[in-house]
DNA sequence: CTACAATATTTGTATGTACAAATGTAGTAT
DNA sequence: ATACTACATTTGTACATACAAATATTGTAG
């Protein structure tokens, strides 16, 4: 569905303008699927985030800084994240000895089962969306998206 | 900079992973930019859309429905949205005559004179994003999103 | 006409987000 | 040691969002 459908425009646009609310409705279209994924086994799609950025640190704790700035949403609150899950035992989180003011948050192995069980899920959660494109196409939308955003 | 850089990935990623989080996160990033844009006339992103849509009418109400189905994020609360621009007097509510389930919602000049004065600022932030783009290659952004959404 | 389903909107509630202020810790200059 | 600045995280508060349930009105079948 064009973009003018969706919003049932009257008039037409500019192309800017359509850039911008093609952006912003495809975002909310993925945003919605995968949250569906992540909702049916009890997380939002920024508590799987932590995990994912967590298990990517292969063992090695993060602290509250590290988490954040590998978020996708910069402005989330990290710290009622993590709470949320440590109340789901999906991680661990201490002082740091060596830094007193830093806290080490690290992934349980009932966090990595997890994941796991949800990788297959996410994968084709992906996949669905790009299979309509050829690579060729894939690797066009990855650039201008690149070359839009840094403005 | 590229998305990898931002998330500071630690792995490479699948090119389908990579295109879902570019969107995210452009969509982030030109939000945040609006975001600024509006907050500074104290209106939400949402409010400023609402009153988009009204100006679309051209002198005739929307009902709640017409204007959720015009709205980019389709599950916002138009109630509230809409007791907000009231308060500020942007717009005015009404029982329809011809079916009392239904509201009336209507720009008021106030609310006609906010977005001429936002228009300006907004065009450039439409602008600004594209700008790196050549014409074509705006169109096959636009393209390839609407290509890849239709999954 | 009555009961029932459909439509349109509102409200309640839990949760999430944005942002400023507060807290606690570490490093540095005097 | 003291005062000051920078850093890391947490907390408060207002606001927004998601979604189910409630309310009110209209249309329709018997």
């Amino acid at each position: 569905m064009k973009i003018e459908e969706v919003i049932k425009a009257t008039v037409p646009m500019s192309l800017p303008k359509k850039i911008i609310l093609n952006i912003m409705y495809t975002q909310n279209v993925i945003g919605e699927n995968f949250n569906e994924i992540v909702k049916a086994h009890d997380l939002s799609p920024e508590q799987y985030n932590v995990l994912r950025i967590l298990r990517g640190q292969k063992g090695k704790p993060a602290n509250m800084c590290v988490i954040q700035e590998r978020m996708v949403a910069k402005t989330s609150n990290t710290t009622r994240l993590v709470d949320k899950l440590l109340l789901k035992e999906l991680v661990t989180r201490e002082v740091c000895p060596d830094n007193r003011r830093k806290m080490e948050v690290a992934i349980t192995q009932k966090g990595l089962d997890l994941l796991k069980e949800l990788d297959p899920v996410i994968d084709s959660h992906e996949e669905k969306f790009t299979k309509n494109l050829t690579v060729e196409e894939q690797e066009t939308l990855n650039t201008l998206l690149e070359k839009y955003r840094n403005a």
